[in-house]
DNA sequence: GCTTTATGGTCTATATAACGCTCATTTTTA
DNA sequence: TAAAAATGAGCGTTATATAGACCATAAAGC
């Protein structure tokens, strides 16, 4: 990734960051600690926590689920659930797509 | 992050994947196309539908919003309102935080 | 069935994220 | 107000994610 990130993964990402840091406040961890759960060092919380974009989503992730924050606001079963629901939907869709070729007939 | 990762973000990351690709393939969009649209190569988009966890945030969030697939089930503005609230209610908490320290008096 | 094309996997070089440390500053609590 | 602790930020080193090429395979459309 070298581009410009778009505004809505700005945003998005100041926001995750921001309710990262709230949540984690409000529950009175330091960043130490929450960083030393998660097994990562203080600096990339803080980045974390700044909404930087290039942060492994997986290091969020292990943050986020520390301190309370659920993404598709749902908890450990009903994302399996989804999970499921998702490999389902997959196995019914097409394995790869192409463009239909639009064969323009003008020879009529 | 050099720690394995918990339950809860393993199912995370193969999820927000699943429905990228799911999302891609009803709109018959390529890999190729999405990983140009994103600025991102098709290996890196390939890790992000397998649900990879040490993909940047910043690309997964840009795939995500081409595909049309959106975190927080919000779209751009409300997004932009969540977040100002949740500036707002950061302004309000404790701007660092710390143990308070339990005096056991026993001197009585 | 044949052709075309998308996808999956592997490899190497390079860019850069993450760590671990340090120091200055801010903030909380005694 | 003083002391202790948390936070913010910078820096050199190391680890690794990413790009970009390649090839083999699978799948879709004619």
């Amino acid at each position: 990734m070298t581009r410009p990130y778009s505004r809505y993964s700005r945003d998005a990402g100041a926001l995750l960051g921001g309710l990262i840091r709230a949540a984690r406040t409000e529950r009175r961890l330091s960043a130490q600690e929450v960083a030393e759960r998660a097994g990562i060092s203080r600096g990339l919380l803080q980045r974390i926590e700044k909404g930087k974009l290039t942060c492994a989503i997986g290091a969020v992730f292990e943050v986020a689920a520390i301190v309370g924050v659920r993404l598709f606001d749902a908890d450990e079963t009903t994302l399996a659930r989804h999970l499921n629901q998702t490999r389902d939907k997959l196995a019914l869709l097409p394995k790869s797509v192409r463009k239909k070729r639009t064969t323009v007939r003008d020879d009529f």
